[in-house]
DNA sequence: GTATCGATGATCT
DNA sequence: GATCATCGATACC
């Protein structure tokens, strides 16, 4: 089942959408074909979080943050995209970054997009996922409906989440607001 | 206008 | 584990 981005789970607080969003599926369709991916690892940034990007207030780039959720807000850092669902109710500012998926469906594109044909580097990582995706920035601020990009509903609630603190940030570093499959082969190191 | 700094990843040791 | 590629948004003057 499709998770349309007026879905009420986008409404819940965000910590517990970026735990719900594990086990979800994501799946893009261009040109090139269709591609899917199990989430397996996220990070939540909230309100009063220095480490969020709209913390500091709606600018040009963050501004698909303040837009409706479960909408996409993608962003660039240093060379690489990142993809976050935006939450809560409109003009609030807090995101579901998606870290890392298991790749499902159409490796062999994403094999291709990334160059390596292993496995594990296909999409375990904000950037690579992006990579792996074809998602730039043009997907910026649009919703996730399967128009392209899409979400379905986990098969079955995944029971054993780890919680620990997020990853590759200078501030808002004592939050416990990373959240993976535990013994999932397939979450970001470090 | 100019400087700085990342919610990263690849590569080398 | 360290370095750096690379670029746009943001901060600062």
């Amino acid at each position: 089942m499709i998770i349309m981005s007026n879905d009420s789970l986008f409404l819940e607080p965000t910590r517990d959408v970026a735990r719900a969003l594990l086990g979800c599926v994501l799946f893009r369709v261009t040109e090139h074909g269709r591609v899917a991916g199990r989430i397996v690892e996220t990070e939540a940034y909230v309100d009063d979080d220095p480490a969020n990007h709209a913390s500091r207030g709606k600018t040009k780039r963050n501004a698909s943050m303040f837009g409706p959720p479960g909408h996409a807000y993608v962003y660039r850092i240093h060379q690489v995209f990142c993809l976050n669902i935006v939450t809560r109710p409109e003009g609030v500012g807090e995101a579901v970054l998606i870290r890392a998926v298991e790749p499902t469906e159409g490796l062999d594109i994403m094999a291709a997009r990334r160059k390596t044909d292993k496995p594990r580097l296909l999409a375990s990582g904000p950037g690579r996922l992006c990579q792996a995706f074809d998602i730039d920035k043009s997907l910026d601020g649009m919703p996730l409906d399967g128009d392209g990009l899409g979400l379905y509903r986990a098969d079955q609630p995944v029971t054993q989440i780890v919680t620990r603190p997020r990853v590759g940030i200078s501030r808002g570093v004592d939050k416990p607001l990373r959240f993976y499959i535990a013994d999932n082969e397939y979450i970001s190191k470090r």
